[in-house]
DNA sequence: GTCAGACGCAACCACTGGTTGCATGTCTGG
DNA sequence: CCAGACATGCAACCAGTGGTTGCGTCTGAC
């Protein structure tokens, strides 16, 4: 029962930086490295890297279109992610429900 | 409406390994710097300083008691973490939902 | 008192997020 | 057609961190 998660899709969502670059993908529908990065606090060469780890691991596609290379979610592996995202979280909320319950059973264990 | 997380509650519950070792701490009801390296593949040194980040940002509290120092899981704390978690799921799961939405609204209207 | 067990500290290594600098490739206006 | 601007890619380098080994110290038990 322990938490196995897939480590590659988790650390690749787990960065700061690439939570915020998926979330402007989704919410400008695709970008390059460069407008990314003229929304972000770093620059374009650190950009460029995250987008390489993020395809890397399915959870962006990258096109090439002339001089630039534009940028899109995978929303069905995003999906995924969101989905391994929240088994963890209901993994630990579950537990922590056990736990408490077995707190209460001692306590009352003692008190009798 | 940016996914604004305590990054030093993320970052913590982040790493595979201290993930690995809150879920040891909550099914054996607490533990050592020792007994934790024992169970996990890596040695007590490195478990010891995940131990210090994860007491840090207050997911465990350690006690000396003699020659060892026992740690236990701060139940709340995770709660706290565990909550902000599926929040970030919950974000990203609206968000797909409404970018799918608008694609179906394009599809519709570009038929017509 | 001595010896084993548990800890803490320091040095060191590998990886990774970040930077700067530079070379390459592709449009575009004159 | 050519020059300049713009976007990319590659390489070197730096800082932080997860991990290791080695060593010193403190506590408990015989």
């Amino acid at each position: 029962m322990s938490v196995t998660v897939d480590d590659d899709l988790w650390s690749a969502v787990g960065d700061p930086t690439r939570r915020r670059m998926l979330d402007l993908l989704l919410s400008d529908g695709g970008g390059t490295a460069t407008t990314l990065s003229e929304q972000l606090p770093v620059t374009r060469q650190a950009v460029a890297k995250h987008l390489g780890v993020l395809d890397r691991v399915g959870l962006v596609h990258g096109t090439p279109s002339g001089r630039e290379r534009r940028y899109e979610v995978d929303e069905a592996q995003l999906a995924r992610a969101v989905a391994q995202l929240s088994s963890v979280g209901a993994t630990w909320d579950a537990r922590l429900r056990r736990i408490k319950q077995i707190a209460e059973a001692i306590q009352r264990g003692q008190q009798s």
